[in-house]
DNA sequence: ATTTAATTGTTCTGTATCATAACAATCGAA
DNA sequence: TTCGATTGTTATGATACAGAACAATTAAAT
């Protein structure tokens, strides 16, 4: 079904095409969608992160507070600067982000003796219980992705190739 | 570095540790960030988009507004829905996008006569000047990441993987 | 020691992104 | 001809993200 709308005929005064379709030489230019590395890549992470939130939807869980909840688990105590830096995440913006996890009780805000500003942040109790279950989730998630990659050593060789365009050059 | 704040005695009660801090065959569960899958394609796809934006950012064009070009470029003629559902976008966003290109000159919609209601979207001349510039533009950037990748074939293996993950099972 | 600068958490604000519902015009099928 | 589906559109709300400003506090400069 090709377009027979008024086309000029494309008299070649060497110059440019004047129309809505490219010249086949500037064709070879472009790319199809398929071909973009950050196109890809975002629908790739559009997927993953699909395949998350439903996952974690029952739990009332956003990925950026797994993230948080994570860190916490791993390493209580620092200050929310610091996961927030780590996480990329704007320290403003952190703030309703912990609010709702020590309103849900899940961690907590303790003083700092050491600097009257900073808090350090911890589990609670409860936040040690979910962030098991949260694990069990995760873990759930985790797998499938693999198995559709392939294999663990496809997942390793994933991460490598992400690895080395984040890498500072 | 160890921990050593106030760690209570843990003591052997056959039960969980009850504090913000896991016992050792918890913490076996807990991965660290950089090992999951979903972060790594998050903070890998912001940096491209970082990149991207950078590069466009004297076009004043943005990720949705380069693929959508991109797609009329290569196959004008589409309908908005059409063009919308390949991208992923929503037909009720994808309104004011394509509003924008047309106020920018770059972009219109033509009335089908097939179907009253649809309309067929095509570059205007100054549209098809502008996508010659912003391939340009992109090859710098898609170069750019190559080199980082290591080279074609280690583009290719990437977005061989992300394949894998956003295919049906 | 006193002033000055920097940090921490916070609030406020603005913008971009994304999804959903409703609607008129039009088309296709029953 | 009627009824359901489609197309583009508007309006609305939720969420993510960035920047400015501010009080309390700490660290550094003089």
């Amino acid at each position: 079904m090709s377009d027979t709308t008024t086309r000029p005929p494309e008299t070649a005064k060497r110059g440019r095409p004047r129309l809505d379709e490219l010249s086949a030489t500037d064709l070879g230019t472009i790319p199809a969608l398929e071909a973009i590395i950050g196109y890809r890549l975002r629908r790739a992470q559009l997927y993953v992160f699909q395949d998350f939130i439903e996952s974690f939807a029952r739990m009332k869980l956003r990925p950026a507070e797994f993230s948080v909840l994570s860190v916490m688990a791993r390493r209580p105590g620092l200050k929310q600067t610091e996961i927030a830096e780590e996480l990329g995440i704007k320290r403003a913006n952190f703030v309703a982000l912990m609010d709702s996890l020590e309103k849900r009780g899940l961690a907590e805000r303790r003083k700092a003796d050491t600097d009257k500003r900073s808090h350090s942040l911890h589990l609670t109790p409860e936040g040690v219980k979910f962030v098991r279950k949260m694990m069990a989730v995760w873990t759930a998630h985790e797998d499938r992705l693999v198995e559709k990659l392939g294999g663990p050593r496809e997942r390793d060789r994933l991460i490598e190739l992400l690895d080395r365009i984040v890498a500072p050059d």
